[in-house]
DNA sequence: ACAAAAGTGTTCCTTTTACACCCATGA
DNA sequence: TCATGGGTGTAAAAGGAACACTTTTGT
């Protein structure tokens, strides 16, 4: 097949989809682009390939160069193909998300990303390219893998109130929870482990619980499945 | 960012998982390499992207092109793009997976692939590259998808009994139903037709239903969600 | 004393599971 | 008449949804 091989003829990026809670709110790290095309408008992170990396290592990568962000737990969700997509040229993407909490990460502007921030989820704007079409699809995933693996609490402080944690998925899921059906549902699980201390807050204390990993793991290989 | 374009160095492929179902078993179909590298090894359907195409329309060419099989509803699953996956070049592939009636399709062989046939997927040989990796990852996706979506209906005869259906369902899934519970459960989704005709089989008739599309999306539109 | 968040049980209903016998047909 | 696959109901258990009052704390 030595032969047959073209040319390679098109570009490969990686597109990244990072979502953020801040203990209230869902929002997505958008960057203001310092570089044509579309220089200045908003848009997701996003980059090239190199030669000696995979794609999952391009999204570290990338994600670094452009906010300052590592060493998050980014999943694959989908590649992009339209043949119109980047105006310059054939670009393939592939897209990546990640949930993190938004408050533990410090954003670095860089030469390629004039400006780094948080917006959110709501209030997104039009994306130039097709990253309003990836966005939507990350978004999806998100909703839909938050079901069915405790994706939510490596985000949350290690220590954290099942109020917090209840918030936290009341506004990915974008809907409201029984407050005593989500408790009882996720304690049953027995992946949580109440801590003696309490978080102080304006009015009465609330329980801190930590997410027991070690638990959870063991369950699982046990055959047993989150399912919220 | 024009200046910045990198001259793409990688090419693009795309891999079939085309699983068949021929009324028994649940297979894979797999083409006899007649190119190189390894020529003559069995491997998984698959070729390069062209400069005028998307992934999904490469995915439908090329699996026309090596199996003659044409004009079915694939689905994109992953993209690969280990350093190392293919030995001559920097090869990413993405992969699609389809589910099919096996015996209504006539295998074609091609000038790319000397022989073409179905496997039973418990009998898949070691594949050459990471095809093996993509198989896996396919059956997995399929194996949660066909819980969620009625994508098993497709490919049955346009009127089957309710034991081929079940059939199905037990092949993919590689578990034994319950006969009673999966009738109950899936008649109760109000997506099949009972027909008045019977399929004489060897032993006592059988009723034979057809699949409602009509119903099962006005269903979907109201928020009805096929679950197995 | 009031406002605001934390904590807690019970009832009802739906869904899931487990299970066994008769029927029709062809060989 | 026997072997084979088709067809059917029920009871028990588990899981999901709906719902209100008391406690604690700060202001």
């Amino acid at each position: 097949m030595k032969q047959q091989f073209l040319q390679p003829f098109a570009s490969i990026t990686v597109d990244c989809v990072i979502f953020g809670f801040d203990g209230k709110k869902l929002q997505v790290l958008i960057i203001k682009r310092s570089s044509e095309p579309e220089v200045g408008k908003w848009s997701l992170p996003g980059g090239f390939m190199e030669k000696n990396e995979t794609l999952d290592d391009a999204a570290q990568r990338i994600l670094e160069k452009l906010t300052g962000i590592s060493n998050i737990y980014m999943e694959q969700f989908y590649s992009f193909s339209k043949l119109d997509r980047h105006p310059d040229a054939r670009v393939l993407t592939t897209g990546y998300y990640a949930l993190i909490d938004s408050n533990h990460y410090k954003l670095k502007p860089s030469w390629f990303a004039s400006e780094t921030k948080w917006i959110e989820i709501k209030n997104v704007p039009k994306f130039p390219f097709d990253h309003t079409e990836i966005f939507h699809k990350a978004l999806e995933t998100l909703q839909k893998e938050v079901k069915l693996r405790p994706i939510g609490f490596e985000l949350l402080p290690s220590k954290f109130t099942l109020t917090d944690l209840q918030n936290l998925y009341e506004v990915i899921l974008d809907q409201q929870l029984d407050r005593r059906n989500f408790r009882r549902k996720i304690l049953a699980m027995g992946i949580l482990t109440q801590l003696k201390e309490v978080k102080k807050g304006a009015h009465k204390d609330a329980y801190l619980y930590k997410f027991d990993k070690k638990e959870y793991r063991a369950l699982t290989s046990q055959g047993f499945d989150f399912k919220l």
